[in-house]
DNA sequence: GTCTATATACCGATAGAC
DNA sequence: GTCTATCGGTATATAGAC
């Protein structure tokens, strides 16, 4: 329950946010978002057109956040090896799951061309940034040339989102770590020898 | 909506594997498990302590089912390279996403270990089959020896549920395929070059 | 075994006072 | 902008007739 500063909408899409990552879309109530931001019904309907609008809102904001992040290890220093195992070494917490992935497996965001929007183009957009750093290195000779960059990275992005539900299942990250340490061996041996 | 020979406990059954495949334990309610199966609250009641109870034994079924398909094709012929690109090239409904795996992003299943053990125990038992078809091809010397075993299933199995997540975050299957070729194109480059 | 009736709570939204 | 009151509908479960 947010008492700080913020106002009222900006507790609302911070309770929106923090719910839709630990329950999902359908699993959020207007009630439970009302009660975490400390605010009433009137607010939100205010403010938002409903709940959906609310949840755009909400996704908007995560999504922003989580190509951030990705920007920040990506784009980083090091070799296309490097910065790719970053990326999937990076700080996570496991067992909460992506706040962006998991809104695929909820129905009514599927169902919505809106609100999967900011899901698909997120997800989109981290494989080609990763199909970019496959190819770059593709180039200059670290990666096998018959490699194909966005199958490569699609890939890389895939074994990341089922990392967590291996993860989940099990109630351990360690299952999410050692898809990760599975892929990267496999990675690693496609470093083309004629570098 | 089930009008067959089967027994009113059976409809029951199937009715909420579907829904539980289309909706989720949270986005899935009696009444619309009832509708299908063309029952009463009575029948289901008098078979079932509740929600959960009915939930369990459709995802116990499902999970069975899983696994069974599962290996007849890892169980087929083959070298193990082979049978893994016929376990992650085999028909899918890719759109539709995994029916166990997707359950790792229901709050209450999760929450719940009954609920969360039969899911647990699938998509473990999936990696240790796949992980021993690893370790008999590094055996053969048809993966480099330098391949953990477990790590390289945990990447397998998670390419595949993160697959489903990119198919559908895009509503297209083409995602999904494209991980698994990234996948076994790394994987091929794998193979040791001695056998 | 199956049905309908009923119960309590919550869902998502609207109305209108302040 | 925020609140409370209210709405028709649904969620999950129980009671009890047949």
């Amino acid at each position: 329950m947010y008492s700080d500063g913020m106002s009222t909408s900006e507790r609302l899409i911070e309770s929106t946010r923090e719910l839709l990552w630990e329950r999902g879309y359908v699993g959020t109530s207007p009630k439970a978002i009302l009660e975490r931001a400390g605010a009433g019904q009137g607010s939100m309907y205010h403010h938002f057109k409903g709940k959906p609008d609310l949840a755009l809102a909400a996704i908007r904001r995560t999504a922003e956040e989580m190509r951030a992040a990705a920007e920040r290890v990506l784009g980083g220093p090091g070799t296309p090896y490097e910065r790719i195992e970053a990326y999937l070494r990076r700080e996570r917490d496991v067992l909460r799951g992506c706040p962006v992935g998991r809104l695929t497996m909820d129905p009514d965001i599927v169902a919505s061309d809106e609100l999967r929007a900011p899901v698909d183009e997120t997800l989109d957009w981290l494989r080609g940034r990763i199909a970019g750093i496959v190819e770059e290195g593709r180039a200059q000779g670290h990666f096998a040339s018959r490699l194909d960059a966005g199958e490569v990275a699609a890939a890389v992005v895939a074994t990341v989102q089922g990392g967590y539900v291996l993860a989940r299942a099990s109630g351990s990250p360690a299952a999410f770590d050692a898809g990760v340490r599975g892929l990267l061996s496999l990675l690693g041996r496609a470093e083309s020898p004629t570098r």
